[in-house]
Parts: structure tokens; C-alpha cells; sequence
DNA sequence: CGTGATCCTGACCGCACGGTCAAACATTTT
DNA sequence: AAAATGTTTGACCGTGCGGTCAGGATCACG
């Protein structure tokens, strides 16, 4: 047994390595598609092509795997937040915002609704992550939406509110994605092309001063 | 054994009534809180208020709890969008569907919550309705817009993406409640009252012609 | 009051789940 | 080549799950 219980301890060998990265990838699939209860190692261990066992080899519990995924997560899913420069165009940064959500509800689907699935059932086991950095930064970008306002080169309007309907309206191409797949009639590169071109659209209409 | 199988089958004594309607509502709330197979039966009997058999006794099986309460759900859902009226004020139509979709998100979070379980994961047990009745609704009300649009009377838009920007933002209240709990330092009424001001300023500033 | 229909429950069943373990297998080190 | 370390697995365990059933309690009604 060389296993340690640190999230971030480096692997020190290659199967080390090359296992976890399966397990990881097997369990966000399954996490993301049927939820946290939903998901069974099994089906884990089968999608990551390794016994059950073995997984309980790599990982502690199926909390452990799930805890490290949405550990992992927060952080790359606040770095488009985090990117809005201050000292840049308002419009513009708030559109390359959009964009940059958009692209990863496009790219990362299945950390989309890992996310949505966890926030959607009461965050039990996110809990102060939450409360914690991620409020901490809305509301520091609050502030500098707020000061853009205040000098009057964009439209007053709620900072907190217009962060949220960039989450609901980007985040629903990946959450939603069955509904939007079977209402839309084509391909998904062509979904994201659309809706880029429409939240482009609304949010510079909302925007403008 | 007095049930029959059928959804729409009327409950013949009051006792079956009460009791069917409290079995309905304690399923709601577990299957909202924590998705299907996160629900158990145990836990909706307590909250219902009756031992796990009794359940049993009014539905056949768990999955006829989940699929009456989606079943009877979509009707309800779709009504706002159906209430779209082609005779009437373009932009008012529309922010008024904006406004009916808050008031939901508002009044039934649980039913919103049980929606979007089900879409996340896929909408295994949901199906065709999904591909049949609202796709139907939502092409019909979109050549609306669309007809609109030719007139002049509204922006041009991608109407699909429209209607799933007004889904995204409304829905996003009740689905993500307590991320915007754990954000907004405020009560719900404040929330919604400041949410309903917000979408109809940006509404109506991207429909503007 | 009696009697048939309806309503309710304790005890139980089979299964699948998360997790354990001893032992086999592989790899590296000495 | 053998010892030490690291990796994998089949078999197993306890628990909680959805669901069943025989029979008891309760009700509606003649």
C-alpha cells in the first residue's frame, strides 16, 4: 500500500498516474451523467476499464473520487470570471466573458453538469466552497461592474443579476443539452455558433450605455 | 386492491385523494432534492406521513410516482409559452412570458428542480415528450417571433435560442437556489423582485426594433 | 350490528451497492 | 535470483434498497 490519502499528492509512478487520470475521467462521466447516488463504482470501474477493487486501490471511497473532482473543478471553472481585467474595455471584457463561459460549456459539458448536478441538489458535499471563494470573487467583480457604471460606459443594471444570467444562459447549452439537442435540428459546432452569435447580440444590446 | 394502473384514473374516496396527494407532494420533494436514485422510498413515506407498503398500495412502484409527477408536470410547464399570444403586443408578449416564467421559478422551485434532474441526466425517463409535445409548441411559437420579426416589430433574433435564454435565466432561480441564496445576502421575495427588474430591463432593450 | 370492501402494516425477500481482504501477480531494487 | 515494493483481483460482507405478502384494522353501508 503506498496510497496516501492527499488530494494533491503527486503519483509518483507512470500506472499511477495513467490510473488515476482513467478513474477520474470514468467517474465524471458517470457523476455527470446520473449524479452523485446515481453513479455506481461498477460502472465506474467498468468505464475506466479496472476492477472495483482496484479502484478502492487508487482512491479511498466514492466520496474521495467525487470530492477530488469538484475540488479540482472550482478553480478552472472560476478562471473566466477571474480573467475580467478592470482596466479594460467594459463591453468588451464582459463579452469575452460570455464567450469564454460559452466555450467551456461547449468543451467541458460533462464538468458543466457534474457541477450543476451537486449545485442542483443543495451542494452537500460542496457546502463552503461556495460561501467561500466563490462569493468572495462575484462579489469583487460586483465591484469593478458596479465602478464601470458609475463612470457611466455601461448600462446600470445589477451587477449580481447579469453575472447570473451569463451563468444560466451559457451553462444551459451543456446543462440542458438533451432538450436543446432535440429542439434544435443540427449539429452542435452549429448550436455554439448560434449562440454566440446571439449573446453576442444581447448582452452588447444590454450593455451599451 | 382497488388502484388501477391508469395516471388520469380518478381517485374514488377522499382518504384516496388525501393520501395519493401527499404521497405526490413527498415524492416532489424528494425526487427535486436529490434526483431519482437519490430519492428512497423510506424517505418519501416519513415525509409523506405513511409506512413504505402504504405507498405501495397507491402507486405501483416508485417509478410511477416519478413519471405521474412528470407527467402532470409538462402541461403546467409549457403553459406560459402556450399563452404567447400571436394577436398581441410583440415585446409585451414576451416579457410577460418572462415575467409568468419567474413567478414559477418563484412558486414551484421544486417542480423547476424535478425538470432539470431529469433533463441533466439525460431525460431517460422522459423520452419522447420532450421530442414530441414541446418541440411541437416551441417551433409553433417560434414562427411567431419570427413572423414578428419579419414585421419589424421586434429585433431580429434567433428565436430558439431566445426562448431557451428565457428558460436559462428564469429557471436558473430555482435551479441554482442556493448558489444565489449563498450570493445574494437577501430574502427570496428581495431576490425575485430584483431578478424581475433586471430581466425585463435587458428583455426589453434587446427586443427593442 | 354485521359484512364486505377498502386501507394499512410488520415481517420478509432478493438484489445491488460500497467497501474489505487475503492472496496472487508484476515490477523494481539489492 | 531473491527480496521488497507496488499493483490487481476473486471472493466475500453488511447494509439499504425496491418491492411482496398475509393478515389485521378500519370504514361504508344495508
Amino acid at each position: 500500500m503506498t496510497r496516501d490519502g492527499r488530494t494533491g499528492g503527486a503519483p509518483r509512478t507512470r500506472i499511477q498516474q495513467r490510473n488515476r487520470r482513467a478513474i477520474l475521467d470514468a467517474a465524471l462521466d458517470c457523476f455527470s451523467a446520473h449524479g452523485f447516488r446515481g453513479a455506481t463504482l461498477d460502472q465506474i470501474a467498468r468505464a475506466a476499464g479496472l476492477s472495483k477493487p482496484n479502484l478502492l486501490y487508487y482512491f479511498p471511497s466514492k466520496d474521495a473520487m467525487h470530492a477530488e473532482l469538484l475540488s479540482s473543478l472550482l478553480t478552472t471553472w472560476l478562471d473566466p470570471l477571474r480573467a475580467i481585467d478592470p482596466a479594460g474595455d467594459p463591453v468588451e471584457q464582459i463579452l469575452a466573458y460570455v464567450h469564454r463561459k460559452l466555450e467551456m460549456s461547449r468543451d467541458y459539458p460533462r464538468e458543466s453538469r457534474l457541477f450543476a448536478n451537486e449545485i442542483l441538489q443543495g451542494a452537500p458535499r460542496f457546502g463552503d466552497r461556495i460561501g467561500g471563494e466563490l462569493k468572495t470573487l462575484v462579489d469583487e467583480k460586483c465591484a469593478v461592474i458596479a465602478q464601470w457604471q458609475a463612470e457611466g460606459r455601461i448600462a446600470p443594471l445589477d451587477p449580481h443579476h447579469l453575472i447570473f444570467s451569463i451563468w444560466a444562459t451559457t451553462q444551459h447549452y451543456a446543462d440542458f443539452e438533451v432538450q436543446v439537442d432535440e429542439i434544435l435540428a443540427q449539429g452542435r459546432a452549429a448550436q455554439f455558433d448560434a449562440a454566440a452569435v446571439f449573446l453576442d447580440t444581447i448582452y452588447r444590446r444590454t450593455l451599451r450605455p
